[in-house]
DNA sequence: CCGCCTATGCTTAGAAC
DNA sequence: AGTTCTAAGCATAGGCG
Protein backbone atom coordinates (compact mmCIF):
# COMPACT_ATOMS: atom_id res chain seq x y z
CA UNK A 1 0.00 0.00 0.00
CA UNK A 2 1.45 3.60 -0.73
CA UNK A 3 1.46 6.32 1.79
CA UNK A 4 -1.89 6.61 3.75
CA UNK A 5 -3.10 10.35 5.26
CA UNK A 6 -2.32 10.79 8.85
CA UNK A 7 -3.94 13.08 11.16
CA UNK A 8 -1.93 15.86 12.12
CA UNK A 9 -1.93 15.21 15.76
CA UNK A 10 0.51 13.30 18.73
CA UNK A 11 0.98 9.67 17.23
CA UNK A 12 -0.26 7.61 20.15
CA UNK A 13 1.03 4.26 19.29
CA UNK A 14 4.83 4.13 20.52
CA UNK A 15 6.48 2.00 17.77
CA UNK A 16 4.73 3.90 14.75
CA UNK A 17 5.77 7.15 16.55
CA UNK A 18 9.60 5.96 16.88
CA UNK A 19 9.33 5.18 13.42
CA UNK A 20 7.36 8.63 12.28
CA UNK A 21 10.39 10.16 14.20
CA UNK A 22 13.51 8.61 12.44
CA UNK A 23 12.30 8.68 8.86
CA UNK A 24 10.70 12.32 8.99
CA UNK A 25 13.85 13.47 10.89
CA UNK A 26 15.87 12.05 8.61
CA UNK A 27 13.73 13.80 5.52
CA UNK A 28 14.09 17.15 7.63
CA UNK A 29 18.01 16.91 7.41
CA UNK A 30 18.13 15.98 3.82
CA UNK A 31 15.79 19.23 3.41
CA UNK A 32 17.80 21.41 5.28
CA UNK A 33 21.24 20.18 3.04
CA UNK A 34 19.52 20.84 0.36
CA UNK A 35 18.60 24.38 1.33
CA UNK A 36 22.53 25.27 2.43
CA UNK A 37 23.53 23.82 -0.67
CA UNK A 38 21.11 25.90 -2.81
CA UNK A 39 21.09 28.57 -1.31
CA UNK A 40 24.30 29.16 0.55
CA UNK A 41 23.67 29.33 3.96
CA UNK A 42 24.91 28.20 7.48
CA UNK A 43 21.93 26.42 8.70
CA UNK A 44 21.69 24.47 12.74
CA UNK A 45 18.88 22.70 14.07
CA UNK A 46 18.44 20.79 17.20
CA UNK A 47 16.06 18.37 18.18
CA UNK A 48 15.35 17.52 21.46
CA UNK A 49 13.99 14.24 21.96
CA UNK A 50 13.35 11.90 24.86
CA UNK A 51 15.29 8.75 24.18
CA UNK A 52 12.34 6.04 25.09
CA UNK A 53 14.79 2.79 24.09
CA UNK A 54 17.60 3.30 26.64
CA UNK A 55 15.77 5.27 29.72
CA UNK A 56 17.67 3.39 32.41
CA UNK A 57 20.82 5.46 31.20
CA UNK A 58 19.96 8.56 31.20
CA UNK A 59 16.99 10.32 32.31
CA UNK A 60 17.87 13.76 30.78
CA UNK A 61 16.83 15.03 26.96
CA UNK A 62 19.32 13.88 24.40
CA UNK A 63 20.12 16.41 21.92
CA UNK A 64 20.80 15.39 18.28
CA UNK A 65 22.48 17.76 16.79
CA UNK A 66 22.49 18.34 12.76
CA UNK A 67 24.87 20.90 11.69
CA UNK A 68 24.95 21.41 8.39
CA UNK B 1 4.78 24.15 -16.40
CA UNK B 2 5.00 21.66 -13.65
CA UNK B 3 7.98 21.44 -11.44
CA UNK B 4 11.64 21.17 -13.19
CA UNK B 5 13.96 19.29 -11.37
CA UNK B 6 16.51 21.34 -10.45
CA UNK B 7 20.66 20.63 -10.04
CA UNK B 8 21.71 19.98 -6.40
CA UNK B 9 24.37 23.06 -6.65
CA UNK B 10 24.45 26.63 -5.75
CA UNK B 11 21.55 28.77 -7.48
CA UNK B 12 23.83 31.51 -9.16
CA UNK B 13 20.87 33.29 -10.35
CA UNK B 14 20.46 35.83 -7.11
CA UNK B 15 16.62 36.24 -7.93
CA UNK B 16 15.84 32.66 -8.01
CA UNK B 17 18.32 31.69 -5.81
CA UNK B 18 16.30 34.15 -3.32
CA UNK B 19 13.15 32.67 -4.38
CA UNK B 20 14.42 29.47 -3.38
CA UNK B 21 15.49 30.04 0.04
CA UNK B 22 12.15 31.41 0.94
CA UNK B 23 9.54 28.83 -0.37
CA UNK B 24 12.12 25.75 0.85
CA UNK B 25 12.49 27.94 4.39
CA UNK B 26 8.97 27.49 4.53
CA UNK B 27 8.58 24.05 3.91
CA UNK B 28 11.24 23.12 6.32
CA UNK B 29 9.56 25.03 9.34
CA UNK B 30 6.18 23.64 8.07
CA UNK B 31 7.49 20.06 8.05
CA UNK B 32 9.45 20.36 11.62
CA UNK B 33 6.13 21.96 13.05
CA UNK B 34 4.61 18.40 11.88
CA UNK B 35 7.15 16.24 13.39
CA UNK B 36 7.22 18.49 16.93
CA UNK B 37 3.07 17.46 16.94
CA UNK B 38 3.55 13.94 15.35
CA UNK B 39 6.21 12.88 17.83
CA UNK B 40 5.74 15.43 20.97
CA UNK B 41 9.30 16.44 20.54
CA UNK B 42 10.93 20.41 21.15
CA UNK B 43 12.09 21.65 17.86
CA UNK B 44 14.95 24.25 17.26
CA UNK B 45 16.23 25.44 13.49
CA UNK B 46 18.05 28.84 12.73
CA UNK B 47 19.13 29.94 9.45
CA UNK B 48 22.01 32.16 8.75
CA UNK B 49 21.03 34.18 5.97
CA UNK B 50 22.97 36.87 4.19
CA UNK B 51 20.31 39.82 3.52
CA UNK B 52 20.77 40.42 0.20
CA UNK B 53 17.41 43.12 -0.15
CA UNK B 54 18.70 45.81 2.22
CA UNK B 55 22.61 45.72 2.55
CA UNK B 56 22.76 49.13 3.22
CA UNK B 57 21.33 48.43 6.77
CA UNK B 58 23.49 46.13 8.11
CA UNK B 59 26.31 44.16 6.67
CA UNK B 60 26.10 41.84 9.63
CA UNK B 61 24.16 38.41 9.40
CA UNK B 62 20.56 38.23 9.94
CA UNK B 63 19.59 35.27 12.16
CA UNK B 64 15.83 33.72 11.79
CA UNK B 65 15.08 31.91 14.55
CA UNK B 66 12.51 29.89 13.77
CA UNK B 67 11.41 28.05 17.14
CA UNK B 68 8.97 25.24 17.16
C1' DC C 1 6.27 42.37 -4.76
C1' DC C 2 2.39 38.90 -3.82
C1' DG C 3 -0.72 35.33 -4.79
C1' DC C 4 -2.42 31.37 -7.54
C1' DC C 5 -1.81 27.37 -10.59
C1' DT C 6 -0.23 22.93 -12.21
C1' DA C 7 2.80 19.36 -13.50
C1' DT C 8 6.43 16.85 -11.73
C1' DG C 9 9.30 14.67 -8.56
C1' DC C 10 10.13 13.80 -3.70
C1' DT C 11 8.57 12.15 0.81
C1' DT C 12 6.85 8.74 3.46
C1' DA C 13 2.90 5.36 5.72
C1' DG C 14 2.03 1.01 5.56
C1' DA C 15 2.87 -3.56 4.05
C1' DA C 16 5.63 -7.66 2.94
C1' DC C 17 9.68 -10.11 3.66
C1' DA D 1 14.33 -5.64 14.61
C1' DG D 2 15.96 -4.24 9.88
C1' DT D 3 15.19 -3.77 4.67
C1' DT D 4 12.80 -2.97 0.67
C1' DC D 5 8.68 -1.84 -2.02
C1' DT D 6 4.98 0.88 -3.54
C1' DA D 7 1.65 4.34 -4.20
C1' DA D 8 -0.77 8.36 -1.96
C1' DG D 9 0.00 12.71 -0.77
C1' DC D 10 2.87 16.62 -0.50
C1' DA D 11 6.42 20.10 -1.84
C1' DT D 12 7.80 23.07 -5.21
C1' DA D 13 9.87 25.24 -10.06
C1' DG D 14 8.33 27.87 -13.24
C1' DG D 15 4.69 30.50 -15.35
C1' DC D 16 0.88 33.83 -15.22
C1' DG D 17 -2.02 37.57 -13.34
Amino acid sequence: MGRAKIAMELIQNDKKRKITLNTRKQGLVKKARELATLCDVDFSMIIYTDDQETPHKSSLRNQINSTV
